[in-house]
DNA sequence: CGTCATCTTGAGGAGTGTCAATAACTGTGG
DNA sequence: CCACAGTTATTGACACTCCTCAAGATGACG
């Protein structure tokens, strides 16, 4: 199964580290294969593991006191399940997480961790440069889900996954059931199936799973003053926005 | 002004050191004072120091499309200013920072860090444990934020400030303006006001700056199913909310 | 073909933002 | 010490957005 290492090679932690570094940082990792719906763990375990997405993707989501699932995040390949916890003692999942579909997983176990971060400064810089950019795409989308109306924040949850798997936005099928994107944007499937009607206006039709948009600059331009798809995209660095 | 060095090292970002390695650190830092409303750097600003706050609170801002300041944080001693960008080359700030009332702040470049994260292990942890907080923080702030009705989010948020700034919350005087408050918690101060009344029911007394809290425990958990005052003040570990 | 989950559509309502008018407070200069 | 201007805070009326509940429609899968 090396192919799997080869892809967790690609994870941006490694980016500070030569070759042969990773090479040996990666034998020490644990190949799993989760089934779709197979959970990886529950909100309440014991946090031991720092893991790497090799392929498939996986909800992290919570329950809510009424039973309902909030999804914090969707997460895909070279992506990193590294809770804030891992660096205190007997620290437990704040949420849960199970597979969307079929996926193989890295998992390195706590100390691994602890000890290349102490060994590695470059490692380090990574982990602190990953963690830093989930913060701030974080603050993003607090920003967003505060400021922007639900068109909005659907269609650039459109783009975004159009530059997250490369799909074309004229013609593409959505990679997520409409519950589960409901629930990772914080509305109901109710308000997320009107918006869609709504988007029609806009050059968006949608039909089952099947999205195509006509000109999604277009659509972006008309629905958001300054919508900040660059951020979660690794586009960063040019910022139209310096609003202030 | 040795006495402000003094309160830097208090930061947790110097735990894992000795106290020789940290007073080497903080020697070359370079003391600021800012006069209330002086701002430290502006939205778009080159992003080239690394700030802790020794005495004061600044606010962390961002100026909406419609000229609204939106509050990111509000930020007092011991806590740092240190944007994700610090780690890339020529980043700029993505928002504003102003002094809420007079401030010393401890400034360091963005060098000195860089090279001490890679000098240090214990440094990274310390970075790395500050910051993943962070983003719990936050995360736990977005949940509240669509979960929680705003008198819950305003009763955590009153007992946040006693645990932070040790106030008795049987009665206690604000420490920013109300208009703070509510850009802070995402709400306009109209509908602020108008919650301190709805909380009169739960034994909260509004006057002016002035609050008192008769009880604050009921208070909570009459509004609060499940409220995380802890996450923010250092005072976690009991996870009481195993809910899923 | 039936069952179950997902999705759509409608009606109604709770909650928060917007706008506007007024009141209270802060600081400045005479 | 007061008068004035500018900010901050309160209160009311109203509109809008999104959620809730309910009933069907569509789709997936054994």
């Amino acid at each position: 199964m090396k192919k799997y290492k080869q892809i967790a090679k690609l994870c941006p932690i490694f980016q500070n580290l030569t070759e042969v570094e990773a090479d040996s940082l990666i034998q020490r990792g644990k190949l799993l294969n989760l089934r779709k719906k197979e959970t990886l763990f529950h909100h309440g375990d014991i946090l031991e593991h720092f893991y790497i997405i090799c392929s498939g993707s996986i909800q992290i989501f919570r329950n809510d006191p009424d039973g309902n699932e909030k999804t914090l995040n969707i997460l895909t390949a070279k992506d990193i399940i590294c809770d804030s916890g891992i660096f205190d003692q007997d620290c437990r999942y704040q949420y849960n997480a199970t597979a969307v579909d079929e996926m193989v997983i890295l998992a390195f176990s706590k100390a691994w961790l602890k000890e290349n971060i102490k060994n590695y400064g470059g490692f380090a810089l990574s982990l602190l440069a990953i963690l830093s950019r989930k913060n701030q795409i974080m603050e993003v989308e607090f920003e967003q889900r505060i400021t922007m109306r639900v068109e909005q924040i659907v269609i650039c949850f459109l783009q975004k996954l159009c530059l997250a798997y490369s799909l074309d936005p004229s013609n593409f099928q959505l990679p997520y059931s409409k519950k589960l994107i409901a629930s990772r944007l914080g509305i109901t499937v109710e308000t997320l199936s009107r918006t869609f009607q709504k988007l029609k206006e806009y050059g968006v039709s949608v039909s089952g799973s099947n999205i195509s948009i006509a000109d999604i600059e277009f659509a972006q331009n008309k629905l958001c003053t300054y919508c900040s798809v660059e951020d979660d995209c690794n586009v960063r660095k040019d910022l139209k926005r310096i609003s202030s």
